[in-house]
DNA sequence: GGCGAGTACGGTACTGAGTACCAATCCTTT
DNA sequence: AAAGGATTGGTACTCAGTACCGTACTCGCC
């Protein structure tokens, strides 16, 4: 009865978390983990590609999980549909509770797991990139700006799951929000502010205004 | 009169980019890259703490002179103050040439390398969101916008340096001109505030177009 | 029930990265 | 010439990750 009926590989994570939080992830051999699930070395290497990818056990369901939600969008429903995909993962972080706590101090304390941490990042990005890419058209920049936007949700999505995790956001989902507001405040807006020149010669107001427009776009 | 008087460390850089470049990165041991450069396998990771790192043997210099630099500015060169920072980075990799093309294969073809490329410029980012973060001020979402300027510089700088290293850009320091200007026109913008430029001279507009433009590129 | 097929598991053996330690050599300084 | 610090090479070790093999369990199917 006290033997649990959880699949080998939770009890792996479970039994991973539980070592690296306690004694450290450099300290725990992957053996030691296998033995603490109940479990030979060899499955353990059988779920997880390495001994950092125990850390995010659901990272490649995630970012299924993002594709589709990219995929169900379009141009029109661009901005919603970048700020859904990325809250899709605020909250499966939120919902993990203790073990993204766990998580975030062994990221920030072992290098490895961060420089993983950063790489897992980084194929979010690419996916909202790809996506951005192919709705933005007819633009020379267009590849340029749809990168730019997908650093800029990645950046912002972040910002506030590192702040909740720091415990200075109370509601994340509030939060993120305000930050893709801000983060689509230039984008919304773009044309939409006047930069006015006055020029006293005898040009006329039009043509100047072409100029300008012409240098801002500078290209 | 064969043997190179280049230094130990120059030496291995050189072999484990032939290696890496001939035979593959997972084909070549760090043994063999010792014995190619005619030194211990001690003598290797004494210079590189890792078979990885010896792709990016200048990163740690390179930070260095981007934290020169952007300390060297203050809020008010802040857009020159990061554009030349970034700068440096850009006239680094493209001096390098065809290693920096080798090192483009290699990462573009090694996970493993590709995840360490991430994580340098990771690093980069951390050093602009940093200096960004302490000149902008009074503003209660000031780490964000520090944040997401941060990751649009690099984002801008690594479009330029791959559609380089592609051969898809002639002359990266222009194309990088432009990808800036493109970052920093919703922030120059901001607020909604309209800028009115006066000028009393008998200047034809598209020469002040031209003044705005320099001044838009920033350097 | 029996039976082959596919699948999950455990064990063994191996390669190679990275670390620790020790001895030798070189180069500088006095 | 002698002492002392720094760079190097060699050896031995731990452990991550891979390959391979034999075994147990399960699920249809006859």
């Amino acid at each position: 009865m006290s033997t649990v009926p959880a699949s080998a590989r939770d009890r792996l994570v479970a039994a991973a978390f539980d070592l690296f939080d306690v004694r450290g992830f450099d300290e725990t051999t992957v053996d030691d983990i296998a033995r603490a699930a109940g479990v030979g070395r060899t499955t353990f290497f059988r779920h997880f590609g390495s001994k950092e990818a125990v850390i995010f056990p659901e990272h490649d369901e995630l970012l299924a999980r993002i594709a589709a939600r990219l995929d169900a969008g379009d141009a029109d429903s661009r901005d919603s549909a970048v700020t859904e995909a990325a809250r899709l993962v605020l909250r499966y972080y939120v919902g993990e509770g203790d073990r993204a706590r766990i998580r975030y101090r062994l990221i920030s304390s072992v290098p490895v797991l961060k420089t993983r941490e950063i790489a897992s990042i980084r194929q979010y990005q690419s996916l909202f990139a790809r996506a951005l890419s192919g709705w933005t058209a007819d633009d020379p920049d267009a590849v340029l700006r749809a990168e730019l936007l997908a650093s800029a949700i990645v950046t912002a999505h972040n910002h506030v799951l590192r702040r909740w995790l720091r415990g200075e956001v109370d509601d994340p989902e509030d939060a993120f929000g305000h930050a893709m507001s801000v983060v689509l405040e230039p984008v919304t807006q773009a044309g939409g502010e006047t930069t006015v020149v006055v020029v006293r010669t005898g040009a006329a107001p039009d043509q100047v205004a072409a100029a300008v427009q012409r240098a801002l776009r500078s290209s």
